[in-house]
DNA sequence: TTTGACCTTCCAGTTACAGTAAGGTCTATA
DNA sequence: TATAGACCTTACTGTAACTGGAAGGTCAAA
């Protein structure tokens, strides 16, 4: 399978799969032409890695997941420690999202927003009191 | 001022001081040694920038941002529209997290999480039906 | 005078790719 | 058989927003 199907099964740009060969994720087979050859185990990492990326997981932590999916002696508590230490980062990142969104909530409400010169957002950001 | 000093005022690191010269963000003058020198302009820039960068302004907007800062005749509801643009972004990635968050926890809470190695969050990774 | 804290510029590295160029290969059709 | 067009290859550059490090100049105090 060429690299076009292989991007169709997996949902992942070629141009992405190139990369993730590149970095040691995965080794294709070649055909005679130089032309990467994918078969079904291939296409299994690659939508191994298309799903833990699109969870958020980091290529690093990716290559440990794939070093577990791999291993069949591994434990399933290791896997589960990273999953759920991918939900606490998930949980800080939203925290300050919250806030951050707060505080310019807070500005914009602030602002009168019309033609005038004065912006309280702009004092606030410069650190005027107010 | 040297360099080391405006950093302290501005909490920003002194690379990052350097790094938003290169690319045009501020001017300060220098002196006849070759090194710059913060006045107190300089220095609300560089506090706007640290406040701006702090509420996830990208570079450009903060440019913009600045620009509207520097022009006495903007208006402000400009300024109100790039902040609100910026509330809208912060909602949609919070909705991201959150649904991978719920996606993460549903696999985590399906994994026994022992040392026995079968694993539902690597078979879900994988793509296997349940 | 020498030490140590500053300062300078320049270059490389980071993350996870995307864009583009130059050129080889394959397949179907005229 | 020629050729067009789709596909493939490598290699290089660029992205955002810095960070780290090397090599070397400057300054103030002991």
């Amino acid at each position: 399978m060429n690299i076009s199907s292989a991007s169709r099964q997996s949902g992942l740009p070629a141009k992405t799969i190139r990369y993730y060969e590149e970095i040691g994720l995965l080794l294709p087979e070649r055909k005679h032409n130089g032309y990467r050859s994918y078969d079904s185990r291939d296409i299994h990492r690659l939508r191994f890695l298309q799903r833990a990326r699109g969870l958020g997981f980091s290529i690093k932590e990716c290559r440990d997941l794939l070093e577990l999916y791999d291993d069949t002696n591994r434990a399933s508590a290791d896997v589960r420690a990273m999953a759920q230490q991918r939900i606490e980062e998930i949980d800080t990142k939203i925290e300050e999202l919250r806030s951050l969104r707060a505080s310019l909530s807070e500005l914009v409400s602030a602002c009168h927003g019309d033609d005038r010169p004065d912006c309280p957002i702009l004092d606030d950001l410069a650190g005027r009191k107010q």
